[in-house]
DNA sequence: CTTTGGCACTCCGCATAGTCGAGTGCCAAG
DNA sequence: CTTGGCACTCGACTATGCGGAGTGCCAAAG
């Protein structure tokens, strides 16, 4: 089944894959040899083409039509035979021109850099909003409310501003609130999140903490300032772009992937996946555990800030996608949110 | 051609539309009269049909087909015919048990009030997120982040909590903001951020502030913070519902309106529009200046806190929708909203 | 004057049938 | 192994015919 490939076989495959993705059409033999560049008989292009469907990379929709790519055939091609573009100027420029913006906000430029995907790629563009947990502590306060209400704002390093209302038990003054706010500044500069919260939990399990009143207190008010919290947002922009597919004839895969839209965990699981490895990934839908996803390639990238992996991004689209043109576009869009996260904090 | 409806007419032209609501076919006189408590031959029904007609609250598609409901009929339908049911037990503790848990924040809530919308109406839900600028100014706060940039966060009398980064032309010291902090919490409580604003720039011109020099920088930040931001929100749930109505056949109609929806600035203005006037309102696709919404409809009511109005919600779909169960549905979670936004802020 | 049944007509929707083209598998010859 | 040939298949498209639902109009009944 899994045998490996002749060079010739190779050849047609791709450029099957290739005819497929142009022309959204099952491809023949004839056509084939017609449209690209192989001297071969249409015959022997069949005999080829009979052998790959037995491998399971093509599949034929009915006897008299031509081949179609099976995904096992998309992963293949992406894996071994894909020659990825260089990011034609015109491309860029279009990008560029997205950010000329200056001081936007985290959540505007990442809402942006959903934007300018879907509209650069024409296809659905996707950014996954760091988690909050995983970020760097880089400042916290505390704004009294009333008094039973603190508010907890905290600023990441990458320049992630993250309100939390919190009811405490008991009243806090303002200037315990200061003494807190100092104390944890102090301490926390430099930890993720997680790692703060870890800080607090130890030291409210030490013995110190339990003939300080104050400390008490601070440490309770603080790990729930910490505490998890079900963020993990997708930002999804550009979904009448699928509208334009061909595929989208398909109504009831159409209607899968929409709602798929709308459960956004099932992306951000998606996204999340991929935050260990680096470079530009390939998600292919049957591959994954969700039928919502059948037919569907996410092409996905993460973006950094200077301390490492915030989140990803991509764009989502039917299987039979340019990887060639998409890929440098997702590639560059993520060095580039990269960059300019990085500059807004120096 | 807006001669007034005699009471047959009326009966009859009520029972086409609420036919063609039930069915989204065109109405013939034969299936009208079957189906529908009338009785009068179809050869009378046919002649009021053609009067209908003439008057422009019915359309034929082609000769031999049924009749539609015109967007005036629509318009007469729900000024002058429209019963709305009383909203049914069930539907209300569907709407309920969506809130149960409390302590929300503002944010959050309108994104649970949209995708209720959504799941009980099974139409697209919208929530307009309130405007800055008209709500109560209940408490400000200054961060200093580094040496030029400075973290504003607003609270608001009814929850919303905002973040600004400003960078400013000079350094301010922690002593100095705290001074400013002060000095707004003092002046501004009670106010809209947008009669602070202007409050702030009255107080630039004065006389006294050119020689404070203080003063002068924390009106220049101030106003900064409180300057007009491309703020306008709308939150979309439920898109997905869309692509179940029988209307979705026609292609290119969806599609435009899912261009709608990521034109967000167009939705934001209609929900903007009935800010002023009270209780459910109807707007009808064709009757706005967007082509795109052609053969749509938006029924939206607006939330408010305890201080006035924050915004508008309700649902989108298809002009064929059912009013009189949907109206209540909108009118009940508008109210929901309200009060949920009431209570949490003493 | 309104209502109603009748009638001729229209036109869509659907099903049936036929044709065309692209594609296939297989085989035998190069 | 490659290739051309050949018979076969099957979907896409077109043409044709039919039935149903609807219409307008008219004349008779109420």
């Amino acid at each position: 089944m899994a045998e490996p490939i002749s060079e010739r076989s190779r050849k047609i495959l791709e450029a099957i894959i290739e005819e497929h993705i142009a022309t959204a059409q099952p491809i023949g033999s004839k056509a084939l040899t017609r449209f690209q560049a192989i001297n071969l008989s249409p015959a022997s292009v069949r005999n080829v083409m009979a052998e790959l469907e037995e491998q399971g990379y093509l599949h034929s929709p009915h006897t008299s039509a031509g081949r179609v790519p099976t995904e096992k055939a998309y992963r293949y091609y992406i894996d071994s035979l894909l020659r990825v573009d260089c990011l034609d100027r015109a491309r860029r420029d279009q990008i560029e021109q997205h950010y000329h913006r200056r001081g936007l906000q985290m959540g505007e430029l990442l809402r942006e850099a959903s934007r300018t995907l879907s509209s650069v790629a024409h296809y659905t563009g996707l950014v996954m909003v760091p988690r909050l947990q995983s970020t760097v502590f880089r400042r916290i306060e505390f704004v009294k409310l009333s008094s039973r209400q603190v508010l907890a704002v905290f600023i990441t390093r990458s320049g992630m501003i993250q309100n939390r209302l919190i009811e405490t038990a008991e009243e806090f003054t303002a200037g315990e609130l200061e003494q807190i706010t100092n104390y944890l500044n102090q301490t926390m500069s430099g930890l993720s999140i997680r790692e703060a919260r870890a800080l607090i939990l130890a030291d409210m399990a030490q013995e110190k903490a339990l003939y300080d009143r104050l400390l008490q207190r601070a440490s309770r008010l603080s790990a729930e300032a910490l505490s998890e919290s079900a963020d993990g947002e997708v930002i999804i922009e550009g979904t009448s772009h699928l509208l334009d597919q061909p595929e989208f004839t398909d109504l009831e895969r159409m209607k899968r992937i929409f709602r798929a839209f709308e459960q956004k965990s099932l992306l951000l699981n998606l996204l999340d996946r991929g935050l260990q490895s680096k470079g530009v990934q390939v998600i292919i839908g049957g591959e994954t555990e969700y039928p919502e996803l059948a037919g569907c390639s996410l092409i996905t990238a993460n973006y950094s800030g200077r301390r490492g992996t915030l989140g990803a991004l991509g764009v989502i689209g039917p299987s039979r996608m340019p990887y060639s043109t998409l890929i440098p576009i997702v590639d560059y869009t993520a060095g580039m949110i990269s960059r300019m996260l990085d500059e807004e904090n120096e």
